[in-house]
Order: C-alpha cells, then structure tokens, then sequence
RNA sequence: GGGCCCUUAGCUCAGUCCGGCUAGAGCGCUUCCCUGACACGGAAGAGGCCACUGGUUCAAGUCCAGUAGGGCCCACCA
C-alpha cells in the first residue's frame, strides 16, 4: 500500500496490467447458457469522440462489467464504423481532395495535406481518383480508430480487444455480400428503377432512415393555371422551378369548389402543357387553394400522386442539382406553344434549382402569370442528416432489400425486451410508417461494393437487369477489380463484356449485420453457437430506426429470429439549453480527453452512470468531481481500514463480528447488495450506484468514526476483532458494488490486499454478508448512533468549537425503544463525541439531545 | 396532426411502478473546524405552492382526467 495513495496515473497503470494479464480476454470454450455476449455499437471515426461517447458505452461497460462478476463469461468486442459517407467527408476535408470517377490510378500521388497531418485543407479540393481516394481512407481511418482506442481504453471499457471489427474490413465485406447474394437468391433484394431521395452535393441517394427534416423560409407562390374553357385556375407552390415538369393538377375529391374540373384538363402557365386534373385524398382544401400542381418531382406526395395516379414523367432535375435540357414539342414535353416554352425554358436549363427558381419568378411576373406577391413561410424540407441543401427526387436504378410484413415486424418488436420499455414505441411508429422499401444503394466509393457485374450487349447497352452474381466462395469481392465470373478482365466495359455495378452499399446494410459479424456466421460456427442470438444491443435512441430496425430485419430473413434479447436504449448527452449535444457542436468542454485529466476516468464513469437507462442528462462537471470525491474517499477509508492491522481471520479463521453496531452495519449493507443486484439485473446501472453511494457515505461519516476507538484498542480484544473483521468484509464488499463504477480505484485497493482481479472476482452475494451479520438485531441502530452523533457534533458546530473538543455530559429524551438503541452504542457514541460522562437518557415522548461542553 | 418522455431547492437530480411519519442527495451559498484514513477533507445552516386545475382516497410529489411548458420520435410538406 503506498504511503500517500493518490487517483493520478491510475487509468495508465491499469489498463496495461488488463492487458497485459488478459482480464477481459473471452474465452471462448465457455456454453452458451455461461455466456453473455454484447452487440456493441461500432463508433463512426469520422470525427472526435465527445462526452455524448463517453456516456453511452460507459452504460454498456457498466452491464458488461456486472455480468462478468456475476460469473457470465462476457463477450464483447468492439467494431470501428469507418465506412460511409461521413468517413468520406472527413477524408475529403482531411485532404483536400475530391473523387473524380473518370480519372485513373496515379501511384505517385500526394494529397495537398497529408492523411497523417493534424490539420485541415482549407484551399479548393482537387480531383483524384476513386482509388487514390481509397488509399487515402485506408491510411486516415486507422489513425482515427487508434485514437477511438486509445480513449475507450482509458476511459476502462473491458472490451476484449482482440476481438474487433471494422465495417470496411473483409470479414464485415464478406458478411454484407453474402447477406446481400442470399437475399437476391430469394428475391427479397432487387433492382429497380425508381424515384430516389438524392443529395446533390454528395451526389448519392439517401435512404428513408437517414432524412432529417428542417424548417426553412421559402415563399408560396400564385401561380394562375388555365382550365377547360380558359378560366383562371390559380394554384400555390413553393417551387415554381418546376413548373415545367407538372404533369397533373390535383385537388381532394369531396372539394366542391373542384367537382366539375375532376377528369378534365388544365393548361400550365408559360409553357402551353395540357395537364389533367385529377382527384386524390392527399389533396388538402385547406391549403393555399385547395388545388396543387404536381411535378416530378417537388415532393415525396409527388411521388405518391404519381405512383397512384399513373401521371407522366417529366423529369428536369440532374443528379447535379441542375435543371437538364429538353426539347419542347417532343414527348414527353408537349406543348400548345413549343417555340415560347422552348424559349422560356432556355433561360432556366443548366441552371441550379435555386437559380431557375428566381429566374421563373421574373418570367411568370413578365407574362402576368403570377397573381399578387410572394407570401414568405418557414416550412419543414427534406435534408440528409449530414447535408446542407434539401434533398432532390431524381429517377435512378438502386438496389432495394423488401421489408417484411409490417405485422411480422411489429412481431418480433414484441420478442425483445426493451430497457426502458417505453422505447419499444419508437420502434413501432417507425415500423408503422415505413413507406417503400429499404434502398441499399449509395452512388459512393468507400464503401462495401455489391458483388455484381452486368453483361454489355453487343451494342455496348448495359443490362442493369441480368445481374450476375459473384461465388459466394470468393467473398469478399470488388467487382471493379475482379473480372465477371466467365470473363476475363479484358472484357470489362467492351461490347459483349461486363460491367462491374458501380456503386456501394448503404451503410447501414452493413451495419444491419453486426450481429452476425462479430459471432462468425458462416465462418466459426463454434463462436456463433457460444454467442448468437447475442444477449445485448445497448444503443442510442436516435438509432432505432436505422441500426435496431435493420437489424432486426436482417436477423429475422437470416436465422428466422431477433438478434439480441435485450435492447438496452441510452439517453443523449443535452446542452445546460436543453439542446442535443450534437457531434459537431461539440465543444471544447466536452472533450473526453480534457475530462479524463482533469477528473479522472473513474469520476467520468461516475457521471456517465447517473443518466437513467434512455433518459437524456446534462453535461455536469460537477457530477464529476464528486465522482472524483468519492474515488477519494474510497482510497482513504481503504486505507484507514487496512492500517489497523492484520485481518483477526488470520490467527482464528471463525473470528465473526460480535459488536451489534458491527453486526447492524452488515445487516444494512446486505440490503444494499440484495437492492443493487435487482438493480442490475433490470438494466439501472444509475440506480445500482445511487443504493451503494447512499450507504457508503454514512458507512464513512458516521460508522467509521464510531468505531475509530475501539478499533484503535489493544491486539486480541474482541470488541476491536470485531471492528476489524466487519471492516474487511465491509470494505471488500463495497469494493466489489463499486467496481463496475469505478474500475481503476477499485482495483487500485484490491490490489493493496488481494489478489488477482476484482473485475474477476465473485460479485457479492447478499446472503453472504447477511450470514456474517448474525441474528437479527433491532432495526435502527446504525440511524440512531448516527443521530446522536451529528446531534453531538451540532452542539460543537454551533460552539464553533473543533470535532475532538471533550464534551461534559450528554443529556437525551427519547422514546423507549430508542433509548434502548442508544444504550446499545453507548459506547461507541461517547468515544466518537469525546463525552466525558455515560450519557443521561431519560423516558420522553420527544427526541432531544443537548450537549454541555466542557 | 399522432405518440413517447420530462417538469421536485439557485443548479444537477433521486423519490412516482407498489399512495403512508416533518419531501431527500450533491453542487453552489453561509458559518465553523487542520481531530491519529482523508483540507482533493470534515461539521453544521439557510433554501421547496413537488408546473397548474380538477377527481379518487382516512391520506396524493406518488393513482386518474385534463391544461401548460420543455425535449424527442413519427406523419404532413402543394
């Protein structure tokens, strides 16, 4: 034991003796039924690590940690999401760069900032290609994971750090392309042409789970539409860009102001096209006036209109966010007037949306189509969460895996079990507005690719419908590298030849499988016996929609079941404001690392392990320094109680507690141990650690001194063995309660006396300490002495007098079973108050104590 | 528009599931104390219409109904 222990350097000096003995190495000979095995998510390494990290996989190492003392044999490995779009993003930041599909390979070339330097491009990127590009990924990503894991492992995650994943590694390839080939076998993926959310400026299509709406200015628009017989048909939009492509006018059909309209046409303002005016319960009477233009496309109701009402296809925006040209007077772009249209229209192709917006404005008000002024709104848009301009509709040809039945799905919600219960409800909205099926599809190029080639007819047209599918024996395969199966690389792109498919996977169609990437399906059919289905999936709510959602539909097409039994759902880290500490706002005073300086690791859990199981907490540095406190206190009451002397179990094994104060304090601390562990088992860390803290400090504050004199008495007493022999399993106990919390102080102090690890050890067993305890004895008389004491300590408060001065004499009313408590302790009561003479207790109805000082 | 969660001391939160003494803790604030585990400490004090309104009950912070404010999820987006 050092002579002054101290909580500085305590993370560095037990991480590496973890690592180095292999404390939470799993092994993996253990049964299933023995075994405990956590999903953990993969952190994105996009960016910093924030304290909104720290918080939620503390929550997980908690659970984590408790099992294993529980006897679990815990697996829990750890992944590196460093595939996607916002690797991408920080890889193009990082260096300065940008992908240019159509160059080639260049080995000499260097990035305007190198991948390993600390900095930013702040110049204009410049073109590299798709290769280069993914160099660059492969050496920045590693740096970023590194730093991932220099954190969690200071920050004492018991991750088993051989067991580790990344989502752009081969076997997580391999998984997303088997999963991905066996669902085609069965028809479930398919490809089809369709209307896709897109993001112009990374120029890829979003999926469903990955928008994010936003509430913007924008203006409505009168625009005066022409009806049957010529009468004015005025319509609002918020998007006159798109006037050319309007294919319909649509208005509900109980409006009556539309009755006689339904199923004739209509003609659009400047460019003469005839557009028929239909019905559809979308159409709302309330807004604007109550009659819509639909365009292909504005909006995701566009689409809807179109699907159900078989309208045209007129289709202008690019997947550049530019509008495309179009010769009028040819299908589908009929017009009354092409020449006018035509001539209008020039002014808008090529133009950004934004761009042909004002310049229409100017139009319609030039050919007096456009009634009053522009009335300003905010209304909600589209984005991708990560995007800055709103999402565009464009046609293209994506991958889409089918949803199950919305029933089979909602099924399988009611399978796992939800901590807190109440998230399950997030599940169920989404499951209930799912619309469409899940597009797997990303125009990117770090990413998982789909392992498909096309065959090229001899006219050089690519058959995007007779895919070819690789060998799954060759999994994992780039298609971009490796030639068709049944062609040679010299056919790629040639007439005749193949085409590798050019794009990648969704990252959650990968993601979706990590489940099954970590247990070894399809590789290590042992491993996945021993830790499939998994029995936790901790994650954050915002996630439930994305990770959970896929997850489950994954696991339910694969193995016909859910993958984890458990799902245990964290809160958000929230500004004093109430805002979601957003990764990107995250400021300076979050940094995990500054935290872990300034407090420790062990105060940074403590705080973590406040927030209650999905409920969002504030980011509070005060919560930390009282963790830091009572890290403090954990290393000076250990060393109070260590320096006594030798355990008295050492000369006589059978030494039991014999002082009733001493016996009282086991009793209580046995509840606490039977209340922690229900805790536990139900998923509240938070409250586990509330029921031990909230005995631990009377242990400190009033116990300890209460007993400081008898335990200071002569060797062989037996009212000191008794002191002695309660303080170690006191202290053991509480050691082994806290450990989870506080992994490095508790082990700091186990080591002091025991050996081998407390996080291996057994965790306590309430019957045990009850056992220790003895008989039963009158409830109440720890509170009591305890009472009595601060009432002593009150009296030389009030004196302004220090805590050993010597008191004359005590005098206390209380009722009789009081009275028989305090005569119980005494003893001890008078030692801690320094009182000079036995206690005058007399028979009362009130409770006072009044002490005279000397 | 539908749903979920939250609202308790200046601040951060327990307590609500399962109704029961005078509603708790810590931080902050005030005062005092260097005592042989700990001054990175200790002792004590002030501080509360438990968001609001009604109901059930012998009894409501706790149960029921509703209202308001905050946060989030879903839907809408002409």
């Amino acid at each position: 034991m050092p002579e002054r222990p101290t909580l500085d350097g305590l993370e560095h000096k037990w991480r590496e003796r973890w690592e180095r003995d292999g404390v939470y190495r799993f092994d993996r000979t253990k049964p299933r039924d023995a075994v405990f095995s956590i999903d953990t998510p993969p952190p994105t390494v996009s960016g910093r690590l924030h304290s909104g990290h720290v918080f939620s996989y503390t929550h997980t190492d908690l659970i984590a940690r408790y099992r294993r003392m529980t006897g679990r044999e815990v697996f829990y490995p750890m992944g590196w999401d460093d595939n996607g779009l916002n690797v991408e993003r920080r890889v193009q930041l990082m260096t300065g760069t940008i992908v240019d599909p159509s160059l080639a390979y260049d080995p000499d070339f260097k990035p305007p900032v190198p991948p390993d330097g600390p900095g930013q491009a702040k110049a204009k990127p410049i073109p590299v290609s798709r290769p280069n590009f993914i160099e660059l990924c492969q050496q920045v990503v590693p740096q970023l994971e590194e730093s991932y894991h220099e954190l969690w492992s200071t920050i004492g995650l018991s991750v088993d750090w051989s067991h580790t994943y990344t989502t752009i590694g081969p076997r997580a390839t391999r998984v997303s392309q088997l999963g991905f080939l066996r669902l085609l076998d069965r028809g479930i993926a398919y490809r089809a042409e369709s209307p896709t959310l897109w993001d112009v400026d990374m120029r890829t299509s979003v999926a469903q789970a990955e928008l994010q709406d936003r509430e913007v200015p924008g203006a409505y628009y009168r625009l005066i539409f022409r009806g049957p017989l010529g009468e004015p048909l005025p319509i609002d939009t918020t998007r006159p860009e798109l006037l050319a492509a309007c294919v319909a006018m649509v208005a509900h059909p109980d409006d009556a102001r539309y009755q006689g309209l339904f199923g004739q046409t209509a003609t659009t303002p400047i460019f003469g096209v005839s557009v028929p005016i239909v019905a559809h319960e979308l159409g709302d009477p309330e807004k604007g006036t109550g009659l819509a233009m639909v365009c292909t496309f504005g909006d995701t109701t566009d689409v809807t209109w179109w699907r159900d009402l078989n309208l045209d296809l007129r289709v202008l925006l690019q997947r550049d966010g530019r509008l495309r040209s179009v010769t009028w007077g040819e299908p589908p772009f009929q017009s009354m007037d092409p020449v006018r249209a035509q001539a209008a229209y020039d002014e808008l192709a090529g133009k950004t949306a934004k761009q042909a917006h004002s310049r229409i404005v100017e139009l319609l008000q030039q050919s007096g189509d456009l009634e009053g002024a522009p009335r300003p709104i905010t209304h909600a848009v589209k984005f991708w969460e990560n995007g800055t301009r709103p999402l565009e509709i464009v046609s293209s040809n994506q991958w889409f895996i089918r949803y199950p039945e919305k029933a089979v799905l909602l099924e399988r919600g009611e399978e796992l079990r939800w901590w807190p219960d109440f998230m399950r409800v997030r599940y169920e909205n989404w499951v209930n507005g799912l619309i469409g099926d899940w597009n797997i599809t990303r125009q990117r190029f770090f990413g998982v690719p789909f392992p498909i080639w096309y065959p090229i007819d001899e006219d050089g047209t690519i058959d995007y419908l007779a895919p070819i599918s690789a060998d799954p024996g060759t999994l994992p395969v780039d298609p971009t590298t490796v030639p068709a199966p049944g062609f040679t690389e010299s056919q790629r792109n040639q007439p005749g030849g193949f085409a590798a498919d050019p794009d990648v996977m969704d990252t959650w169609a990968t993601s979706s499988m990590s489940p099954m990437i970590v247990t070894g399906w399809e590789e290590d059919a042992d491993l996945f016996a021993r830790t499939f289905p998994m029995d936790l999936r901790p994650q954050a709510h915002e996630i439930i929609r994305t990770w959970l959602f896929t997850s489950v539909v994954r696991a339910h097409y694969e193995l016909d079941t859910i993958p984890w039994r458990n799902a245990a759902i964290s809160g958000f880290i929230v500004d004093p404001d109430r805002k979601k500490l957003s990764k990107s706002a995250g400021n300076q005073e979050g940094d995990p690392t500054l935290l872990i300086a300034r407090h420790g690791a062990d105060a940074l859990r403590y705080w973590a392990a406040q927030g209650r199981p999905g409920l969002d907490m504030t980011f509070d540095e005060g919560q930390m320094k009282i963790g830091r406190r009572l890290a403090t206190k954990l290393l000076n009451a250990s060393r109070f109680a260590l320096n006594l002397g030798p355990d008295p179990r050492d000369r006589d094994p059978d030494t039991m507690p014999g002082a009733p104060l001493d016996r009282a304090l086991l009793a209580g601390l046995a509840s606490v141990v039977e209340e922690a562990t229900a805790n536990f088992e139900q998923f509240d860390y938070a409250r586990a650690l509330e029921r031990t803290e909230s005995f631990f400090w009377p242990f400190c504050d009033d116990y300890l001194e209460l007993v400081k004199n008898r335990a200071y008495g002569d060797a062989g007493d037996p009212d000191r063995d008794s002191v002695l022999v309660t303080l170690r399993l006191a202290l053991e106990t509480f050691l082994k309660l806290f450990a989870p919390f506080l992994p490095f102080v508790t082990e700091e102090v186990w080591s002091w006396w025991k050996t081998g690890s407390i996080h291996r050890s057994d965790w306590p067993q309430a019957a045990f300490v009850k056992a220790a305890a003895g008989p039963p004895i009158a409830d109440g008389l720890l509170e009591t002495a305890g009472e009595v004491l601060s009432l002593i300590r009150k009296a030389k408060t009030k004196a302004q007098v220090s805590m050993r001065a010597p008191v004359a004499n005590v005098s206390i009313t209380a009722g009789r079973d009081k009275l028989a408590l305090i005569t119980i302790a005494e003893g001890d009561i008078r030692n801690a108050g320094v009182v000079e003479s036995p206690l005058r207790l007399t028979e009362g109805e009130e409770f006072l104590v009044e002490a005279i000082l000397v």
